[in-house]
DNA sequence: TGTTAGCACTTGGGCATGTTGAGTGCTAAG
DNA sequence: CTTAGCACTCAACATGCCCAAGTGCTAACA
């Protein structure tokens, strides 16, 4: 009983099921492949492979289909991630064309990312969380009204329009904001509160309730730039593939819907040696997924940001992760610029 | 062959079938509803009604279902909108608690009306079609990077960082910012383009490069702040009423996604007299959505931008149509606040 | 020890057939 | 105009049958 020939077994059990969706026997899969031995031989190495809870039977007289434990195996031990076609080259050179701003960039990416997969693809915005003070501007809207703008290095920027609660001026708000700056600049988003407490005590007492207000706003914008959003796309592909979700897709649209799910889902997954995760079916922290898998990776400065796509866990394992990594890989050099 | 006796059937049988999903028949009609006549009396009318192509039988010794036409004539001349229970009435006013910015109170009004209905709920944003500039400011970040600001009097603010291609200095931008200020101040967004190109002529020669770049920018401002934008909530409904879509949900899913077919129908739908607009199956100008019905409404100055849910042609109209009304009769008389 | 051929056994899926019941349209009488 | 009655249609369900795919096991073999 050769190891190596019992994760070729298993290898073409995926690949043929994965194809095919149907349950592949023995006969069937000495013939696609050549393996050189009967197929009386692979039911050996089958029924050995079923012991170990890697493949499983639907029922006594069909083929087997692979197990989340399988597709694990598959993914950690066996599959090579398949290298993109030209065609998919150019695709995602030419995303670049015509993109502007970073909301646009990530929306064009997870479209194009759920082409490539025809999956559900999904993308965490950018982190900001290590992000520090750029700059910050005061702009008088009208005599009491100001707009707060609070740039950070990440690129973000973020603004709202606060009451100043009193008349402000022109020059007041100069003032104002070189006083913060001087102690704000280049700081972590994250440390803004404590910083600004001190500055609006030694402001001068005619600007304090002003200051007060301002600095409150800036906190505000900060820890709006602190929480993180995602975008989505290609949800039209779960309709297809409805019949590799035995129950429905239900769940899978609920669980895309819940951004806080999400986040964490995607935040959870720990970065692979390979640069993209992969978390299958019973594996995933929440419920409704139990059908799904998830491929992610990292994205951006210090792969902090994920990028990934969702599908069943009956899906074309190294196509997605060699898709998802290229799309992650110049994502990353795009925002870099 | 009495006349309102036929409308009272269809109302009948549009009922029984929202009800039930399966197709009603002459019998089971006079008993669930006191019609006072026998079977074959019903059978006569219905046999009229499917004349009329209000009704249809699947197959011959079936019962019959509305079409389109008949559910049409339903919603407008036999429905009366179903009050709100008073669990719901508590559901809608409790919506505002915590709510602070448009972006949050938008996303819990859908996630609300999906609830109510238990259909895809999507509202637009408020329209700025016709707002006007209110200021603009241009912030050096680095010596050839400028942020550019851009506030309308909706309250709108867009921002983009450009590259003004050669080096500028606070001056410049000043100057600039005089300029351009001067004439645009006031002026509808939608004017931008033409206002601007003057003003870029008339600049010093050394500042005619920048000076261009910035207006450039400060255009595509005003025209992402057009551009409109919308929020859903609720596609895991669609997966419940599977079995609806005879077809698939796909369709409907990528007309979800489609944000520009999603406005251009919201935005078609004309107003009705009495506030809720109902487009059915294939009424609905985008193929995908032929399975499907459409319920909306206006909210807000103008009832301007929509808000509306989306499902099955199958629906409990009466009950959406209240819910739909009452949604954005309140979200109006916050947002007006 | 690993491989192979052969064989008995299981079982879901396809097919032909029969039955049932809901529902219709029509006719003739009230 | 309404109604009872009746012949007719047809999807849905059930039943029985067979077949093919696929398995596990055993015994022979290298």
């Amino acid at each position: 009983m050769s190891e190596p020939r019992k994760l070729e077994v298993l290898r073409a059990i995926v690949e043929d099921y994965v194809h095919s969706r149907e349950p592949v026997g023995s006969k069937a899969l000495v013939e696609r492949h050549h393996l050189g031995v009967s197929s009386a031989t692979i039911r050996n190495d089958m029924a050995l492979l079923e012991e170990e809870g890697l493949i499983a039977a639907p029922h006594t007289s069909a083929g087997r289909i692979p197990t989340d434990k399988g597709y694990r195996l598959f993914v950690d031990r066996i599959s090579a991630m398949k290298p993109l076609s030209a065609a998919e080259r150019r695709a995602i050179h030419s995303l670049l064309e015509g993109a502007d701003d970073v909301d646009d960039i990530l929306e064009r990416t997870v479209r194009l990312l759920s082409q490539l997969t025809n999956q559900v693809a999904v993308v965490q915005y950018p982190h900001s969380n290590q992000a520090r003070l750029r700059h910050i501007e005061f702009v008088l809207l009208a005599p009491r009204q100001v707009l707060v703008v609070l740039i950070a290095d990440s690129g973000k920027v973020e603004q709202r329009v606060v009451d100043a609660g009193t008349d402000v001026t022109d020059e007041d708000l100069t003032l104002l904001r070189a006083r913060f700056l001087a102690s704000i600049s280049g700081a972590p988003l994250a440390h803004l509160p404590q910083l600004l407490a001190p500055v609006v005590a030694l402001c001068p007492p005619a600007l304090q309730s002003p200051a007060a207000v301002l600095a409150r706003g800036l906190d505000k914008l900060a820890e709006s730039s602190r929480d993180e959003r995602m975008m989505m796309a290609g949800t039209a592909n779960l309709a297809r593939s409805n019949v590799d979700f035995p129950l429905s897709i239900g769940p899978v649209l609920e669980a895309l819907e819940e951004q806080v799910v999400m986040l964490r889902l995607l935040s959870e997954m720990a970065e692979d040696p390979r640069g993209v995760t992969v978390s299958i079916g019973r594996e995933n922290p929440y419920d409704g997924l139990s059908e799904a898998s998830v491929v992610a990776t990292g994205y951006g400065p210090g792969a902090a940001a994920k990028i990934g796509i969702i599908g069943p866990t009956r899906m074309d394992y190294p196509s997605s992760m060699a898709a998802v990594r290229a799309v992650a890989r110049y994502l990353s050099r795009i925002l870099g610029s």
